[in-house]
DNA sequence: CGCCCCATTGAGTGGTTTCAATCGCAGTGG
DNA sequence: CCACTGCGATTGAAACCACTCAATGGGGCG
């Protein structure tokens, strides 16, 4: 099952095996994908959907001067660009951080899910509607915090999340990106994504360094960056489904 | 035909007359509410969601001293909490800014739609899409502007979806909002933004007071906030549908 | 070895915040 | 009719956070 981990530790408890059946043969194709690969530009005509199998892919929109804004970060068992279905183009890029492994989902296909499996395709819906909450989440955090609540956030986000799909453990975990990726996502230079970087490894919060994110004290950190996971629409049980 | 306005200026010519009519008949009853009011606290169980007729309505979130930040606004013709049918509860809180009239959507009507009507369930989803379209726009704008691009930006995003249900010429159009509240919005200090809007009328670009703006010239005005509408998924024939 | 990317640090600048005070205006009650 | 009140708008001054510009260092790789 390459969809296994679609909706894992939210609601996925509700999909029927006969649903999620119908999901996993949806897919048409898996590919694997470069580091620093742009799968979709903004404006083009999408036909199918691109569900996150293996590694890391970020969304983004670019600046006057070229400056990039990360708009949204997917980790394993995301559907990166579903919304692509009902809006049929995309208002933002699309890119891969690390090498990827992706599925393919064509539009034609998830319009059979869409006529055949109301539920399956409330879910989906639902699914999409996760990425906006974390959008809304993102306005939060960069309109009220300053920079080390903004990045002690990204980082508790993106614990929370792979914590949700079995990659991080709570405390560690990895993901490709550089100081500058972090920078473009939390709206500061990447010379000052340094500072606060120095700054939380001194105040005994957390280190990243050479991909890798180690949360010493994560109560700590998560009051720095005012988190609370409830966004997360995470399912009552835990992070289990 | 109170739901006249939905999906107006976007691609409600998709909607059949049998779609409308069923958008229509799935409205329980109209009610009319004070301005400065909360509809929705978060986290709250919702049974209902609710589309607004006339008026205007936020969404916000508060920070840990109280501070508020807008992620939402809403002109009328928007489901304001459409998502939370697929989703249950909402992650932050909805509130009026003038008086309103809306249109109560129950979620157990909404859940025939979904199962008898693809198509017109298909439509909702993008409805929704279009709000996540525009929080990652507004992430854009917190993330890569500056105090006078935020606000240029705010008011030119409302005043295009202004133009498209008919609320706005294109120069000029009402919002019941004070200088507090574009500061929430913009993630400035309400001091702040009352600077801005100085600078803003002194360059010529717009004037806002007491609840009404007014653009001088939109092309500049746009030009400050690097704004460009491809994301508020216009129809391709104007405004009207 | 040399190059490039990434990380790091310093110094100076500037945009925004904070704190504080004033002003206009509309509503209220004496 | 007018003082009183409260909210929103406006302005000044000082402090601060983050940016810009600039330079250096480390590590991987051809």
């Amino acid at each position: 099952m390459r969809t296994e981990r679609f909706l894992m530790g939210r609601r996925r408890e509700e999909l029927s095996p006969d649903e999620r059946a119908v999901l996993e043969g949806a897919m048409s194709e898996e590919r694997s994908l470069p580091a620093r690969h742009v799968l979709i530009r903004a404006g083009e005509r999408v036909r199918h959907s691109t569900f996150l199998i293996h590694g890391f892919i970020c969304r983004y929109m670019d600046d006057r001067d070229g400056h990039r804004q990360l708009v949204g970060i997917h980790v394993p068992g995301d559907f990166v660009d579903l919304h692509g279905y009902p809006m049929r183009h995309l208002d933002h890029d699309v890119a891969t951080l690390g090498p990827v492994t992706v599925g393919i989902f064509p539009h034609d296909r998830l319009e059979r899910v869409n006529v055949d499996w109301p539920h399956l395709t409330r879910m989906l819906w639902f699914s999409t509607l996760l990425d906006a909450a974390m959008h809304r989440e993102w306005i939060f955090r960069l309109g009220r915090l300053g920079a080390d609540g903004r990045v002690a956030h990204f980082f508790s986000e993106l614990n929370a999340r792979l914590e949700l799909v079995g990659l991080s453990d709570g405390m560690r975990f990895d993901v490709p990106i550089v100081q500058a990726d972090l920078a473009e996502a939390c709206g500061i230079t990447h010379v000052h994504a340094n500072r606060v970087l120095r700054t939380l490894r001194e105040r005994g919060l957390m280190t990243f360094a050479a991909g890798r994110v180690a949360i010493e004290d994560r109560a700590g950190l998560e009051r720095t960056a005012e988190f609370d996971g409830d966004y997360l629409y995470r399912s009552r049980s835990g992070e289990a489904d």
